[in-house]
RNA sequence: GGGUCGGUAGCUCAGCGGUAGAGCAGCGGCCUUUUAAGCCGUUGGUCCAGGGUUCAAAUCCCUGCCGACCCA
């Protein structure tokens, strides 16, 4: 960017006086001995334990005195002429500096007038609680250490304009703690998920993003071109048949969380790319994997949120909704249709269905001429049913028809052995009895094909003609997961660079 | 793809035909424990872009770009 102000104009010049001054400005390393944050929260409680009137034993935390070297960000700049407080930030939070220039030297008082705000320091000093009682240090030297040579975003508002919050992130991450808070809660999200599946014995693979046929779901994929093979790849749409391949192999219990790419529409609920997590157990049913969603998902909650009653928060900070991860509900989905579309819509015509769905649930904009008469009461359930869905919920008994890749159940043969896991008005994770038949696998992956033979992954049905164990899989959209957990109602404030369509 | 709203100083926004504004940030002062520090002074603009209407456009009209929300 060739873009300048007075602004970005008078920190050049700071720039310039610390190199006029032999000071380098952009220093390779520092070593602290200690996070600004933490000193704070320690610094704070050694005062409480202090301010009693008798002492009780060891003291804690970090005294009056101790010596410290922080570095981090300047994230303010108070200024009573021969006293100067600073604010210092580095990732477990802020803690306040006490400059006195007499202190310094003269030298270093020139130098620290140079400082600009936003710029990277280290500090050495020791530790003391000011009169108000905040915990400080009392800055004995410094060192710039990262220039800052554009304006931070305003300390009061923060930054609000949406377009550079997703553009330029780090702004955002600067300026705005609650969205820190979010991006590394979801990374203790994805780290709890990672241990809570190696502690079940489950082995965590990677396997390939550029596919020559996509497959595992039904979706629009990228198209790339690899020049030294000279033939196009797509960009996976689903995990699925990489890691069934692996049962073949004999990794009984697998997983993988990887992103995802579906050259489709952008909402507040669909990025382009986005991360999914699949996992399947050899010998376990559909039933064993609703149980490790609940145990997983309950897992994340305590260890991530710390409760299992998850509130989302309007603009205002009021509660408008309430996740109670503690009772999760099992239905099957013809009653959850039932509630919404009447008791005896299964007992009348097909005919009388497609006529009620437009005429009396106003679902004519979202039932297609063509669609057949599973598809209308798919629209009721998706259109009626799912966004209801808030509290936890296994929906159950699916259709055969509706979903044409899993095991037929025993009990009830018109359905099949599959679950979608409804939370937050959202599917987040669907699970199976996954079909280890590799002629009734062919005859229904050649029907979803539509006579296109080139779509046909036939290296995985080879794979399964050596013989797949029973088991059973889900997947989980990680991104959904996180805006339930952590109350975000955008995909794309719970993913670090969403996509825009690039500025020219 | 359709509809609604938005784009003005570094940030947050006001102005909606008649000289481009405020708060904060910045800069210059004062203040030796302040913390949204305070007080005095002050700099800073491609009003998203391009066309049109008008004596006069940030403001009205058209087209485009980018974003948010809703709908499909």
């Amino acid at each position: 960017m060739e873009d300048t102000n007075s602004l970005i104009e008078q920190r050049r010049q700071n720039l310039a006086g610390l190199n006029a001054r032999g000071v380098n400005p952009f220093m390779n390393s520092f070593s602290p001995d200690a996070q600004c944050g933490t000193v704070r929260t320690e610094l704070a409680r050694w005062a409480e334990w202090n301010k009693s009137p008798e002492p009780k034993g060891e003291p804690v935390g970090l005294a009056e005195g101790t010596r410290v070297r922080l570095a981090g960000r300047i994230t303010a700049h108070r200024d009573m002429g021969k006293s100067q407080f600073l604010d210092l930030r580095d990732v477990s939070g802020r803690i306040q500096l006490w400059v006195q220039p007499k202190v310094l030297g003269e030298d270093a008082a020139e130098i620290f007038k140079l400082l600009d705000l936003a710029d990277f320091i280290g500090i050495e000093g020791t530790l003391f609680i000011t009169r108000m009682g905040e915990p400080s240090v009392k800055v004995e030297s410094f060192t710039p250490l990262g220039k800052s040579l554009r304006p931070p975003p305003g300390k009061w508002h923060g930054l609000e304009d949406t377009e550079i919050r997703y553009r330029q992130r780090y702004l955002d991450l600067m300026a705005n703690e609650p969205i820190r808070e979010v991006f590394l809660k979801r990374s203790h999200i994805l780290k709890e998920i990672r241990s809570f599946f190696h502690l079940r014995g489950y082995v965590e693979v990677e396997t390939p993003m550029m596919q020559a046929i996509p497959g595992g779901a039904a979706a629009q994929p990228f198209k790339t071109f690899h020049n030294a093979l000279g033939c196009e790849f797509y960009m996976r749409i689903a995990l699925e048949l990489y890691l069934k391949r692996l049962l073949v192999g004999g990794v009984d219990k697998v997983f993988e969380i990887g992103r995802n790419f579906r050259n489709e529409g952008l909402s507040r609920r669909h990025n382009p790319e986005f991360t999914m997590l699949e996992a399947y157990e050899a010998y376990g049913d559909y039933a064993t994997m609703m149980e490790t969603v609940e145990s997983l998902i309950r897992h994340i909650a305590l260890t991530v949120v710390g409760t299992l009653k998850i509130e989302h928060r309007n603009a205002e900070g009021e509660v408008f909704k309430t996740i109670d991860l503690s009772h999760w509900r099992r239905a099957r989905y013809k009653d959850l249709v039932c509630e919404k579309a009447g008791d005896d819509w299964f007992m009348v015509s097909p005919e009388e269905r497609r006529r009620r769905a437009v005429e009396d649930l106003k679902l004519s904009g979202d039932i297609a001429a063509g669609y057949q008469d599973f598809e209308v009461t798919a629209a009721v359930f998706e259109k009626l049913v799912e966004p209801t869905l808030i509290q936890p919920t296994f929906v159950t008994h699916l259709p055969k028809q509706l979903v044409p890749l899993a095991k037929i159940s025993a009990e009830d043969p018109t359905t099949v052995e599959v679950f979608e896991c409804c939370i937050n008005g959202q599917e987040i994770a669907p699970g199976y009895t996954e079909q280890n038949d590799p002629i009734a696998q062919r005859e229904a992956l050649e029907h979803q094909a539509g006579g296109e033979q080139q779509k046909l992954d036939e290296d995985f049905l080879v794979a399964l003609e050596h013989g797949m164990p029973p088991a059973g899989g889900i997947g989980i959209g990680i991104d959904r997961l996180c805006m339930m957990l952590l109350g975000q109602e955008s995909i794309r404030d719970v993913i670090l660079f969403p996509q825009l369509k690039p500025k020219v």
